[in-house]
DNA sequence: TGTACATCAGTGAACGCGCGTTCACTGATGTAC
DNA sequence: TGTACATCAGTGAACGCGCGTTCACTGATGTAC
């Protein structure tokens, strides 16, 4: 296929885009159950049978956009791990990390924390498979830390788990916050912070008390 | 009303009771918001048109479920806190009590974890003002705890959050366990342990590191 | 460059289906006397 | 106890609607020569 042919294509990537797109929107607002192929065909510009030209079922795109939400959130782990700070105060820089991701990606957060248990059998356990994922992820960066590197790993995938239920949990939260709302966001920012540091401060001294 | 003309009020009762059992039943299976009017009906044994006969819609069933959901946990947590055990190892006896609450209860704890988020805006409401109310409710609990009665009622209600997070979160992978693996469910109640240990013993340092 | 043919993203009509809701009804249960 | 009437939980037919999916199609884009 030669560059100057790919005119069509580039329209069916766009097409393909805009069935995405309003998907998340929809489901944003209904849950992405609750919507159906009509609707998102509908508010993407094409007719309901179009749609088959890009995904098998409803179930398939919600597959798709279960992908696009983790690459989105690794994306972002990565480009805060460049950031040396980071490490001075791995705390701090995580929550704040959190409630911009989460403000940045709100539709695809959105859609992982509710279809996370209410979603389709198939949906629910990709999500649930990309989350066990990051907890290992997760865990290979806390192992590295200063005052970590001597646990054991059972030790760490627990607060790596922990880190992440938190972080579902904040993140939902953050979801739920109506627009133009700066003091909540603060007021989540700083419950996740101090949460934070409690399950370190517990993990630290849990292990001395237990291991020493 | 005299009591020998209750048969037909007996019947209703009979039916309403159906009609709740089979709305918990299948949303077990495909989710509340997934499931219909129609099916509900039909798993009770009625006619569609015999449902509005007890409900106005899907929507006041469910929050009826909701109601259901929480006089069953409040319930349970009555009973433990009459067990004087209970306080000489508040943990271990909590882990305990959720999973075996949890084990018992499962459609109801099942219908809640999944429509907390996944639910329509009037049953997630309803099931966030139950927590919260809880939450409230075990830091009073809490509060009266020997380490814990100087502590400011801002730090109680945090660690009271913090519990309540890790029992909702527990309580959804107790939903999600497939039945008859005993092994998975020691683990979750170990889990569930080994985090409330952590959480305590972070809070109290903290606690210490900050204020003394 | 121009022409003849192939590809294929999107169209539009049609289908059978389960949905929530309305309505007039039935007949067992309950009440008055 | 027996009779005449009232109540009302549950029935069954009917409605209009949006659904997912099929199919033959159109016409712009792309390819071969």
């Amino acid at each position: 296929m030669p560059a100057q042919a790919a005119a069509r294509q580039a329209q069916k990537e766009r097409t393909h885009e805009a069935l995405l797109t309003a998907a998340l929107d929809l489901s944003r607002r209904y849950g992405f159950a609750q919507i159906s192929l009509r609707q998102v065909a509908g508010h993407a510009g094409v007719v309901p049978t179009a749609f088959y030209r890009h995904f098998d079922s409803m179930e398939q795109l919600g597959l798709v956009l279960v992908e696009q939400s983790f690459a989105t959130l690794r994306r972002m782990i990565r480009d805060a791990q460049r950031d040396p700070h980071v490490f001075d105060n791995i705390i701090d820089a995580s929550a704040a990390i959190l409630v911009d991701a989460v403000k940045q990606n709100r539709a695809h957060f959105d859609f992982v924390a509710r279809e996370r248990v209410g979603g389709s059998p198939a949906v629910r356990r990709a999500i649930q498979h990309e989350l066990d994922l990051f907890v290992s992820e997760l865990a290979i960066v806390l192992a590295r830390l200063p005052h970590i590197e001597n646990w054991s790993s059972d030790d760490v995938q627990m607060v790596a788990r922990l880190f992440v239920r938190n972080m579902v949990s904040h993140a939902e939260e953050v979801v739920d916050m109506p627009d133009g709302r700066p003091d909540l966001e603060e007021q989540i920012r700083d419950g996740a912070r101090r949460e934070m540091r409690v399950i370190v401060i517990g993990f630290r001294d849990w292990r001395s008390a237990a291991h020493r």
